[in-house]
This record gives structure tokens, C-alpha cells and sequence, in this order.
DNA sequence: ATTCCTCTATTTGTATACAAAGATGGCCCA
DNA sequence: TGGGCCATCTTTGTATACAAATAGAGGAAT
């Protein structure tokens, strides 16, 4: 076991991302420590780090929560997601080879081929998600701009949050298919403009999902 | 003295951008602790902190050094913040009061006034640049997305890095005021897109002239 | 009964001690 | 003479001990 840190790290990322942990539920480094059998230093590190990065809020002498989120937070994070994925595209265009136009185009199969089978929402969506993680990062590492995916990294945590528990409609599912293919098709054309736009809304179509489940509750 | 692992943070960041640690240079824990004459626990955490906002580097079990950059890193930053802060333009704008439209517009006033001075370039410099980034920071505050802020505020440490040591010609001074006063006189008019637009080119005309100079090299 | 205050218990912040991993330099061998 | 290996020394990673600050409960005063 390399560094006790990286892994603490890991395991509360986890916690939260899968909600384990709820809602600004605080977090003792004591406590976390114990039920680790490890000390608070690593645990502190481990901490500091997620607030970094904004999956945990911390004051000063009075300790981490896990963050908490609103409808006007996710309307933010989905805004500049729009608009920096749309970006990520239009940078990846020029650069892309036919390997990866070809690997794209293999996600959308298997997406689409996931989509039809008749398995039950709660055992395709996870499967769906990893894959559409894949094509996303796939597009953000062909914009090689490392900056550009540090900061889409840092925004997507939330989101992902959410999604845990939201259960997209079959429209929508349909048509955030139709989007990827669509992009992929752009990008195969060499038509950067097109490429981002759709990307664009894409995020945006996938941001009213989420916010129309959201703010009617 | 609330917290020393703070103040270190922002002497050790101080440090960084005012060029006084050289670029690349190693920063071992206990040299830095025994120099500022407290133990290695708060300066760990400022160098994590640090490392998270991309001021320096750590690599597990060797340690941290200033991070560096190159013409390509700069490239990226400016495209980014040019992407951001048209963004903050255009949900600034519609948002603007008059009392904020009346401070941008005293800014600029105020920073015609000093390129006007007959004071050296040292000087005059130093304030110029202090005026300019309230000016920015004016405007992100005015769009009112508390993650746009933040992930504008992480982009800009390396520019002021660069800042420091180079001087603007005297054309680029006088376009980047014009500008300034453009975008007021846009958000004035309630004009998002103009503002936008603007706010864009002023970015990337400062990419050109930060890359100018450094590529030249 | 309510509000404010104080005291205590809990929790964070910092220091120090110890363990583990890298870097460095010299020495041996070819 | 040059390259590779071992020992040591430096530096980071983790644990523990202690100090400072905050939160919460209980009591006193109004």
C-alpha cells in the first residue's frame, strides 16, 4: 500500500459520490480515522483535498461536510460544462485521426445496444453512464488541453452526484444518443462549428433533465 | 495569528508569484518550516493546497517544486479565460446596476489616468495591474456563478507569474483600456453578445502579447 | 419559561517522533 | 577508467501527543 492518503482519498470520494455519505453530513477526522484503522493525518490530507475540489466544504476549526447542492448550482455547473465540452470539441476536430472517429462511433454502438436491451433501468443505466463517461473523456483528452479537462473534471462531480439516484426518460435517453452520434458525425466531417454545437446542446438538453427533476420536488 | 498553515499558504504563494522562488526550484518541507519557524504540519498542507491550484508540483515521496510553464500552457490559459470571463460578460450584463456600471466606468478613468502619468514603466506598472484585476474581478463578481469565479481565479496564477517581469507596449496599453471602456459601454447598452464579444478579444489580444514577447525568446 | 452565560467535552490545529522511501556518494569489479 | 551496486543520509509519509478553539449542555438570572 503505497500512500495511505491516496487511498483514504479514494474511499470518501466513493462514499460521497455514491451517497453513502449524506448530504453535509460532517465529517470527524477522528472518526474516519478509527473506522479506517489509520491515523488523522492522512485522513486530514484526504479531506483538504476533497475540498479542493469542492466535494466537501471545510471552516476553519469547525471541520468538513460533505458539500451540499442546489437547482441553482447544478443550473451553474451545467452551464460552464456547456460551454467548455462544446470547447473541447471544437479543438478536437482538426486533431482527430480516423482511430478515434472510429472509437467514438464503437461507443455509440454499444450505447445503443445497451439502450435496447431489456434489462431494467436500475441495471442499464450504470452500464450507460460508464460509457458515456467514456465517449465525454474520450473528445476532452482529443482537445489535448490538459487544463481544459482538469477544470471539466473538477465541475463534474456534482452532476454525477445527482445522477446516481435520477433516472433519465426514454426520450431523453434517445436523444442524448442521437446527440453522440450526431457529434461524432460533425466531427468526421471536419466541421468544428457543428461539432460544438450539438455538444453544446447536448449538455444543455441533459441539464433541463436533470434540473426539471430536480426543482419539481 | 488565526491559522499558521494560512499565512504560510500565503507566503509561500506570495513567494511563487512574485518570482522569488525561482522556477523548478525544490521546496523541502523542513527547510521551508525552520525558516519560517514553525514544524512541517501547516507548511505540508499549504503545499497541497498549492498543488491543488496549480502553483506547484508534488510528486509522491520526492516531494514539491514550483511549477513551471511553457508558451503551450500559456496558449491554454488565455483560450480558457477567454472562453470564461466573455461568459461572465454575458451573464453580467444583464444583471448590471448602474452603481456597478458607474465603478467599471471610474476604473477606467482611473487607469487612463495612470498611463497618463509621466511615471516609469516600474512604476506605474504595479498599479495598473492591480486596477485591471478589479476591474475583471468586478465583472466575474457582477455574473454572479460562484464556480465560474473559481475556475477563472485557478487559471489566472500563471499569467501573473508572467506578468511580472514583462512590460506591455505602449499600443497594447492603449488597446486594452479601449477595451475596457467598450465593454462598460456595451453593458450599458444591454448588450450581452457586444460585451461578450468584446470581453473575448480583449483576452486573446493579451495572449498575443504575453506569447509575443515569450516565444520570442 | 426563555435567554444568556459558563463550563466541559469534543474536535480541530500544530508540534514532534518515528518509519519508509529516494537520492547521493563511494567502492568494488570488470 | 567506467559502470553498477551497496550503504548512508536526506526527505517524505504516518502516527501520536499536546494546545487551542468551538459546540453543546446545564444552570442562573430575568
Amino acid at each position: 500500500m503505497a500512500k495511505i492518503a491516496s487511498t483514504v482519498y479514494e474511499q470518501i470520494r466513493t462514499a460521497i459520490l455514491s451517497g453513502e455519505l449524506s448530504n453535509s453530513e460532517r465529517l470527524v477526522e477522528e472518526d474516519l480515522a478509527v473506522s479506517l484503522g489509520i491515523s488523522r493525518t492522512p485522513v486530514r490530507e484526504a479531506l483538504r483535498r476533497l475540498a479542493a475540489e469542492g466535494l466537501v466544504d471545510v471552516s476553519p476549526n469547525r471541520g468538513a461536510r460533505v458539500a451540499e447542492w442546489d437547482a441553482h448550482d447544478l443550473r451553474e455547473i451545467f452551464d460552464l460544462r456547456s460551454i467548455l465540452e462544446s470547447h473541447a470539441c471544437e479543438l478536437a476536430t482538426p486533431r482527430a485521426s480516423a482511430a478515434e472517429i472510429a472509437f467514438l462511433e464503437n461507443i455509440c454502438e454499444e450505447m445503443e445496444a445497451l439502450a435496447k436491451t431489456e434489462l431494467s433501468s436500475e441495471q442499464r443505466l450504470p452500464a450507460l453512464a460508464a460509457k458515456n463517461r467514456i465517449f465525454h473523456s474520450k473528445i476532452i483528452e482529443m482537445s489535448n488541453s490538459s487544463r481544459l479537462g482538469l477544470l471539466i473534471e473538477t465541475l463534474i462531480h456534482v452532476p454525477i452526484v445527482m445522477q446516481t439516484y435520477k433516472v433519465y426518460s426514454p426520450e431523453a435517453l434517445e436523444r442524448s444518443l442521437r446527440h453522440h452520434r450526431e457529434i461524432v458525425t460533425a466531427m468526421k466531417a471536419g466541421d468544428e462549428v457543428w461539432a460544438a454545437s450539438v455538444m453544446r446542446a447536448h449538455v444543455l438538453a441533459a441539464r433541463e433533465e436533470v434540473l426539471g427533476q430536480n426543482e419539481a420536488e
